[in-house]
RNA sequence: GCCGGAAUAGCUCAAUUGGUAGAGCAACUGACUUGUAAUCAGUAGGUUGUGGGUUCAAGUCCUAUUUCCGGCACCA
């Protein structure tokens, strides 16, 4: 997918459009106010008030007719420097650029703004020379978007485009969009059988149907064997809690809001979880540990529950219940730079097997300035950061800093992925905590007798299983490894009446060798069970007919292919095997 | 949560300015006995998300509400 950010001629045209956008926009609502209009990875927007006037899709056309003709009339776009009282004084009937204006730092001198006919902007460009280069453009979608990004502020009607040299960019670039429609997990969840949702049920709470729910069990049983190759030890804690671990944690001050309402039993305050790091902590402390037992891992697929706002929710990818992949290391802090390198690792050899290839790395630090979500002291901060800072350095990780993206107890390396439709999300986690351990008054004996504080680092290799179910079914457009396929192959008798004794025998085989393995002997045309065969992506059909009985063969169609191939049952077997042990690299 | 849009059979979708709710697939029944992406015929399937309202008449208009979709905000 193209990134209209990082292309500069393809950021000057868009740049250009979206003041084509803001022209015609004066034009057809004089009474507009213009906030900003940048272009963005996916294109650009303009954020508009419009006071009482809304804008629906079906003002759109008008709106495009409007840029088609201002365009047409092959205006220089025209750069010119100004100074900040001509500025005041240019835009001083639109409070929106009034309010860029007097925001601007007293050090930049130079504020410019670009005219193209009638219609001047305030921009730090660049831009096209010319409007008549604006030709292949569309507007794509309609939303509300805060004024300033902030909530608590008015909400302005923000119009997204794109634009491109020629129609048949233009054209493709439309395609694709459409072709990411088709990959949504959300579509090929429903197609594939993997979860449903019901109003009944409950809004952002999913249930795995048998396809899912087995393709959810191969995952887990992978991570855990490759948790507990690398010392990890499982542990199993309830949903719920008493109010006063969260209070302990602190989760309970700064999470309030998305947690699910405290319940009263009995004089008692529970919550749901919406996390299990306190869980863990207290599991920690239920005994008195020696340095020579750290570091100690525990791990735990937990399911935990988080009140989410409605508008967030998404698919398998934002729900209100999730299992997390979860892990609490306690170590000294020495050991923080090996456990670290440890989990990354982990999660660069599961990415390096599953085939995952398209991420990144963000390491996330505190906002200095913010004392009310990071109120430890700076020097703790320091100090974790810049062990981070040095073990991607080490391991030769590229990486983007986020300021102020932090958890309140620690900085955290995410990796971020982005999904078929919508914005980027993080799949794995691996965060350090100086806090919680003291919160909880962990300890740990050292060497010489004294008690220490260890620290933790929290983290999740596949995230949570349902987002990682998403993002995979996304990725491998539910074409699925043999390994991880709900079915692994189907059997089809040509002629119930004269394959079926062998078809039944052929499936009893693969089945008593762990292969999950159909038997479809309905009465239909074997091109309607191979239709239905392929649509449902099973990795291998077997068609089975008189030359495959007579000489105890299978002939076998893999999934995506057309081509048919005649082995011994035998031979089948050991391909299989074969593929399901390589995960289906090479 | 906020802004906008949508909701019709299990699924994908039709239904003119308000005028008898339909089709394909799936399901069921029967025939066909099948060699690699749809055999034929028949049957059944609906309080048009839900509750109010306007009208002689509402899938269609108004209103409230629920859910979903596109964004924004949030995301330990």
């Amino acid at each position: 997918m193209v990134n209209f950010k990082e292309d500069e001629h393809l950021y000057n045209l868009n740049h250009s459009c979206a003041h084509l956008l803001a022209q015609a926009v004066k034009h057809l609502y004089p009474e507009a106010k213009f906030w900003v209009g940048p272009v963005v990875e996916e294109g650009f927007y303009y954020d508009i008030d419009l006071g009482d006037k809304v804008i629906t899709e079906d003002d759109i056309p008008a709106i495009e007719r409007e840029m088609k003709k201002c365009a047409k009339d092959a205006k220089n776009i025209i750069r010119r420097e100004i100074s900040k009282e001509e500025a005041l004084e240019m835009f001083k009937d639109d409070p929106y650029k009034l309010d860029l204006i007097n925001r601007m730092d007293e050090d930049e001198t130079v504020i410019s703004c670009y005219s193209q006919g009638d219609f001047t902007d305030l921009c730090r460009g660049g831009h096209v020379e010319n409007t008549k280069l604006l030709k292949n453009f569309k507007l794509l979608k309609l939303a509300g978007a805060y004024w300033k990004g902030d909530s608590k502020n008015k909400m302005l009607q923000r119009i997204y485009g794109v634009c491109f040299d020629t129609p048949e960019e233009l054209e493709a670039h439309l395609n694709e969009l459409e072709e990411a429609k088709a990959r949504d997990h959300r579509k090929i969840g429903k197609d594939l059988g993997i979860y449903m949702m019901s109003d009944l049920v409950g809004r952002g709470l999913p249930m795995y149907l048998p396809n899912g729910f087995t393709l959810w069990n191969i995952l887990e049983n992978y991570i855990r064997d490759k948790e507990i190759k690398r010392g990890y030890v499982h542990v199993q804690t309830p949903p719920l809690g008493n109010v006063n671990l969260y209070k302990t944690s602190g989760h309970l001050e700064h999470y309030k809001d998305s947690m699910f309402p405290i319940m009263e039993v009995e004089d008692e305050e529970y919550v749901l979880r919406p996390m299990n790091c306190p869980h863990h902590m207290v599991m920690y402390s239920n005994s008195l540990h020696s340095y020579k037992e750290l570091p100690i891992r525990i791990a735990e697929i937990a399911r935990d529950c988080r009140y989410e706002s409605s508008g967030s929710l998404k698919g398998i990818e934002r729900v209100r219940t999730f299992c997390q992949n979860d892990c609490h290391i306690f170590c000294t802090p020495e050991q923080i730079e090996s456990e670290f390198k440890g989990v990354v690792d982990l999660i660069l050899e599961v990415y390096k097997e599953l085939n995952i290839t398209d991420y990144k790395f963000e390491l996330s630090l505190r906002d200095p300035e913010d004392k009310v979500k990071y109120h430890q002291d700076d020097e703790m901060w320091d100090l974790a950061e810049n062990k981070l800072r040095e073990v991607l350095k080490d391991l030769n990780i590229d990486y983007v800093e986020k300021i102020g993206e932090a958890a309140f107890y620690g900085p955290k390396l995410d990796v971020q992925i982005k999904p078929a439709v919508g914005n980027e999300v993080t799949l794995s986690t691996c965060q350090l905590d100086f806090c919680l351990p003291s919160k909880f008054d962990l300890k740990y004996v050292d060497s010489d007798g004294s008690k220490k504080t260890p620290v933790v680092i929290h983290r999740a290799i596949l995230g949570t299983l349902d987002r990682f179910i998403a993002l995979y079914l996304e990725m491998t457009k539910g074409n699925l490894p043999l390994w991880l396929a709900p079915k692994q192959v189907i059997v089809l008798p040509v002629n119930n009446e004269y394959h079926e004794e062998y078809a039944n025998e052929i499936y009893k085989e693969l089945f008593d060798e762990d292969i999950r393995v159909e038997l479809d002997n309905r009465e239909e045309k074997l091109g309607y069970r191979m239709r239905e065969a392929q649509m449902r992506k099973v990795p291998y059909s077997l068609v089975l007919g008189d030359k495959e009985r007579d000489n105890k063969e299978v002939t076998y169609r893999k999934y995506g292919s057309e081509e048919k191939v005649t082995v011994s049952k035998d031979e089948f077997l050991k391909l299989l095997k074969e593929e399901i042990k390589s995960k289906g690299l090479k």
